[in-house]
DNA sequence: GAATTTAGAACTGTATACAATTCTGAATGC
DNA sequence: GCATTCAGAATTGTATACAGTTCTAAATTC
């Protein structure tokens, strides 16, 4: 029995409450409202926020702490392209190295995990599939790095996903959904060809596409969240 | 003036060490020893290790404390195939984004480092200069994440490009040095012509041609660390 | 009224203390 | 010999204290 470190507990709060804006983007986390928050003391907290800036969600500055870093626009594009770097790369390698037993054991994954995807499609959950199968296929290639890679890249844009599924909750989910899992069949079709440039250009546009989906829900929200200035004056 | 951090020099001091092996792979790194070695209290180091463990320079057990990750065989063929995931990718976006402009001033980078890369060939300017090559092109995809992300590997397998030349340095050191800067021509070459595929292709296979090499000094130089069993048992 | 100063509050940066855990090697039993 | 036990040493985990810095907003100046 592992035991779980407190710094671990810690860390991975702190990245939930940033992945949900629990903590505001752009603003300072304050250690000792937090600590307490949280139950520990600010010694094991910062170790645990010191991860997080090496992880990417926050940031420091000497002499005035951490602060949680915002995801505008050119960001989520770098991230989504990271995504398709570490992606497509993968998809490549698995062509090479998954046995035939990992593919048909995928290939029961996806028929076990679509019925549930149509049927309650509960945001976090749907995220959580959408998650999964792209962690699958990047586990088959058996290089950890790019595992490791992209389950940081998920923590990063799992608030855009959640967006973007969010939107599409609103307005015609069960085609939404049909087609996503059309998408994921045929890149697990181009997998089990072993062509690793079919594969790869197969993910590539798979990911550029939901990128772009991404981008028109989050435009979308945003201009829910921020108000216009001449607004906000009349809120103080 | 920006003034740098505490915590960051301590990342800095450790992450070199790691680098350089003067934290012996697999041994647990030893708190007070270290913090009085680098001249703070444990409180800012532990700060500092639990960075580099988000980094992937150490690991971290319960109880036990901070330990250097060793490399093996299978985590350097890990990284670079992670390497050829980012700068493929990195490549192709810098077709789309480089201006006239930046592939002008890369050519006289180009020129300016050629000369220096020839004569004063001294290792650890090497891995520089090789270091600064793919950087280089990364940046010019003009993606900050992709650039974050090769700057980590590059400081992981430093220690590989290193025992790589220094192997080279002992046999036809400039033959080899000439071979190198021809591929990088190559390569800036195939990213003149803007062409997506032909510069990921140029990329892909420099990269896995060097793994070849560097896989090749990396058994020899384990060789000559790693005493036969047979061999230790006479030593203790 | 806008800019500037400034005192005090709030917060960060780090050393240190001490409890809890792990490690080490000598003593013991088989 | 070889495994086991166990006490003392070494080391980690965290709370806390306090110095130093930054922030806030009231007072002051122009």
């Amino acid at each position: 029995m592992m035991k779980i470190s407190n710094v671990d507990r810690l860390i991975e709060k702190t990245r939930e409450m940033a992945i949900n804006f629990e903590l505001k983007p752009g603003s300072r986390v304050n250690e000792s409202a937090l600590s307490k928050e949280l139950g520990a003391s600010r010694t094991p907290l910062r170790e645990a926020l010191n991860r997080l800036v090496a992880e990417g969600f926050l940031t420091f500055q000497t002499g005035k702490g951490f602060f949680c870093r915002p995801l505008d626009p050119k960001r989520i594009m770098d991230l989504y392209e990271s995504r398709v770097a570490i992606e497509v790369e993968a998809i490549r390698l698995a062509c090479k190295r998954a046995t035939d037993a990992e593919l048909e054991v995928f290939g029961k994954y996806l028929d076990a995990t679509e019925p549930e995807y149509l049927s309650k499609m509960d945001v976090s959950d749907a995220v959580h599939v959408d998650e999964g199968f792209h962690l699958y296929i990047t586990r088959l290639s058996h290089n950890d790095e790019l595992l490791r890679m992209l389950e940081n890249l998920n923590g990063r844009i799992r608030f855009v996903r959640s967006v973007n599924l969010k939107s599409i909750h609103d307005t015609d989910r069960s085609h939404h959904a049909q087609t996503r899992l059309s998408a994921h069949r045929r890149i697990f079709d181009a997998l089990l060809t072993r062509d690793a440039d079919l594969a790869g250009d197969t993910m590539r546009s798979h990911i550029e596409r939901r990128w772009e989906e991404a981008t028109e829900a989050v435009q979308k929200a945003y201009a829910q969240i921020y108000v216009p200035d001449d607004m906000q004056k009349e809120m103080t």
